[in-house]
DNA sequence: CTCTTAAGTCAACACTCATTGAATTCAACG
DNA sequence: CGTTGAATTCAATGAGTGTTGACTTAAGAG
């Protein structure tokens, strides 16, 4: 099949490459100012293209998002690699992982459209408490059987807790941290909640 | 200033009995489904009111989000009282007051309001990030000179996390968890990060 | 009783939203 | 060339929004 030749001469691209640059469009606006307040109309704009054709290509925005927000397979299989390793570490293991996903551009708006979304939108909700429940109950059953069901809402807790304060709402000093210094900052709280006492 | 004699006789009621009903209905409709979501239409269903009453008494949506969701000053003044006791219970003291801060019916809708709002209401993103690094920052301050500023954003990110995990998005076992179990598995996650290292 | 004032309602305005269906444009194929 | 079919646009629809101003109603003051 061979493609156009040229992505600029005419004003026609091809379908893919609009296609990803609406998905674009809509993750960033999504992650940015939720699921209410990212129209159609202003998706269209960033994407250089009529709303209608959004629709036309996705169906409805309720699809749009959900296609747009879905996260790759391979992060579960990342989380089960988590659990491999020295258990003095896992805590500074997972703590990599999570700031690797939220400092990743291609990830990134794809977690925070999901987080902010969810205060509003019931499905962006579901989203999130199903990858809490499924994604890090494997991770904490894996590591021990002291009630993994806890330690996996609690370390949740920490993702969604670290999502909102960093970067919705923005509080100093996390906000402006540099990413080691917060896997330092997190590792020994996950160490704890993964594989360390619960109570004192 | 007398007070008019009746509650129920005419279909009239007191400037301050209307005045509360909004309120509280605008209260629960910022709380359940958000700023955006929470219209002055079905919060003038709820209150059993005409939509233009709202305005009339509060002046704009903006107006009645902010009155209505200003948290009482004695709130800071409890903070402060949580530095004074034993240092070995402090964590305990506070998971204490925050639970109990969330399970009062009076204090949780303001608080979830804030929460829910701030994902795309930037004046409620605000309200929480001052109250962050305020409030919590005062009491690490209090408490320590080992860089009380991360033991505050890193102590917020929890109850910000908590709120959003166990109330907005609903993930058991957190959501149905009974209070006096919630404090046995905040308190030591309090405990470390009020006063105890930083790092390992 | 009359007047004043504020509580409360009503209907409308100006806007924005997602979605639709018809119309257009353009690349590819024969 | 002509035709087909998909990419893309255009204009409109109907529902919902916050806000407004004119209106009605009733309570308290003189």
């Amino acid at each position: 099949m061979p493609v156009s030749r040229s992505g600029r001469s005419g004003r026609r691209r091809g379908e893919t490459q609009t296609r990803e640059a609406i998905a674009a469009a809509a993750r960033s606006a999504f992650a940015e100012v939720g699921y209410d307040r990212a129209t159609l109309r202003s998706i269209a704009a960033v994407a250089g293209v009529d709303p209608a054709l959004i629709v036309h290509f996705y169906g409805s925005k309720e699809a749009l998002f959900r296609e747009v927000t879905a996260l790759p397979p391979e992060l579960a299989a990342a989380m089960a690699d988590i659990a491999t390793g020295p258990r003095s570490e896992v805590g500074r293991r997972y703590a990599q992982a999570v700031v690797a996903m939220l400092e990743n551009p291609a990830m990134r708006p794809v977690v925070l459209a999901r987080v902010r979304s969810a205060s509003s939108h019931a499905e962006a909700a579901t989203l999130v408490r199903q990858q809490v429940e499924r994604d890090l109950g494997l991770l904490t059953r894996s590591l021990t059987d002291d009630r993994p069901e806890i330690r996996a809402v609690l370390t949740g807790m920490q993702v969604v807790g670290l999502a909102f304060v960093r970067y919705v709402v923005q509080v100093e000093p996390l906000a402006s941290m540099a990413p080691s210094d917060l896997v330092d900052a997190l590792a020994p709280i996950f160490q704890r909640l993964l594989v360390g006492p619960l109570a004192d």
